[in-house]
DNA sequence: AAACAGTTTTAGGTATACCTAAAATTTAAC
DNA sequence: GTTAAATTTTAGGTATACCTAAAACTGTTT
């Protein structure tokens, strides 16, 4: 069972007006992200994602600490507590919920997404992701191909290739985009058919960085590096998952 | 259009984070429902409705008048201006929304929504606004029978009874039912089919605030004081609304 | 018109979540 | 092993949204 944060800061006027964990709950959402790259996680790093300065990522961290949310060495960084790593995929669960239910239920389109779940994944009420995860049926990813956690907070771990590291010839399924990559590039993606799912051939890799050309459904593209470099593919001899 | 509340908060950190009109738009929203009993509104009656010191209250009240969304008469009370009214009737719009949202489309018990939509109703973007809207086929009244402001903030007005002021031999139909009433009440009310919409006719009103009789669906059931002026009422002779 | 009760405002305080600028610490370079 | 560069922490400041307690104001009663 997820810590209950309105119980730890007692007599503080966000126990009372029930909201307003956002700012908690973002930075142990980051930290979880960046620790998956390196950890521990520098005031720097997090800083950077978090668009603030570092004094005041200083700050959240010791109250972090404080709470037992995060392990702190003093110059060194921070990782995530059991407490703070089930808060942080709490979050994210609800976060991955709610970009799939816009999608799936209302309508929205992939690339509008990110922004509505980043606020609204705070606000979620267990009921409510509980009956938003019975609508989608419990689904596993979310709409840019990235595992959900369970309730009792398991993740599927994944084990990704960057499309630009294949070599001609090589058969994947495009298996994650990342779901902060701005609108304009998403509906490209789209448009070009690369969402999770689809599967592709590599035909070519031009040198320095160059274009790659592939085969998506018989045709083939030809893609720019940088585009490329933001599509993730599982290669297709490894067993997949379920979809 | 609404006027943007992070707009007028230069430098200010609401501004930064995106969130947190919370308390200005529940003010606003408090103030446009005790305005509907009584205007201009005092400061005791914000404090009782919204659960907070006097104090508190004038003080917000400065806010809301700098802000240009009230009129503040020193010692006597507030009004709002026509800003204030465009934005409590937005939020009312998105609370209705929401309520009629979860019923329908997640399978929320009525006795449910009411605290649910009293948190999204701040976070609810216009475009997912627009897009409940749609899924609702633009409702006119939510699930406990208040009307639904418009995008362009038009609300009917409503001329209801209460169900304790009926004489015996009365037909009318249930109108609306007090979205904050408490679970157990409302789960009482719709066991007895006093919901939004039911035809009843009294039979009976007993003297000294005692219970009525009122046949409802051919059967006659007897209803205590209290909850029957929970209930609110049009006489049927009286031309309806569509449904 | 003076006194009183009730209401409202002021004054001063807490906690959050940001900021800037200066001080301290670590790491990298010479 | 100093020195310099980069990172991190501290110190001090802003604005929100609440609180309590004291002061000021209103309306009514005597
Ligand atoms: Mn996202
Ligand atoms: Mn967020
Ligand atoms: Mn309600
Ligand atoms: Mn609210």
């Amino acid at each position: 069972m997820a810590p209950d944060l309105n119980a730890l800061a007692p007599g503080s006027s966000l126990q009372r007006n029930g909201l307003n964990h956002q700012a908690i709950e973002d930075y142990l959402k980051t930290i979880y992200m960046l620790e998956q790259d390196k950890s521990p996680v520098s005031t720097s790093r997090i800083a950077d994602a978090r668009q603030v300065k570092p004094g005041s990522v200083t700050s959240m961290i010791q109250r972090l600490n404080r709470l037992n949310l995060v392990n702190y060495e003093k110059h060194y960084g921070v990782t995530l507590t059991d407490a703070g790593r089930e808060i942080a995929l709490e979050v994210i669960r609800h976060h991955r919920l709610v970009e799939l239910y816009l999608i799936e239920a209302l309508g929205f389109g992939w690339d509008e997404v990110h922004q509505e779940a980043d606020i609204l994944e705070h606000v979620i009420s267990e009921q409510l992701e509980e009956r938003i995860a019975a609508a989608l049926n419990n689904p596993e990813f979310d709409p840019h191909g990235d595992p959900i956690p369970s309730k009792e907070g398991q993740i599927a771990s994944m084990n990704y290739k960057h499309l630009t590291a294949l070599d001609p010839g090589a058969r994947a399924v495009v298996s994650r985009i990342p779901d902060d990559a701005d609108s304009e590039l998403l509906r490209y993606l789209g448009d070009l058919g690369l969402i999770p799912g689809t599967k592709l051939m590599v035909l070519d890799v031009a040198p320095f960085d160059g274009p790659l050309t592939v085969e998506i459904d018989g045709e083939s593209k030809i893609i720019g590096h940088k585009v490329a470099s933001s599509v993730l593919v599982e290669l297709k001899s490894e067993f997949g998952r379920s979809r």
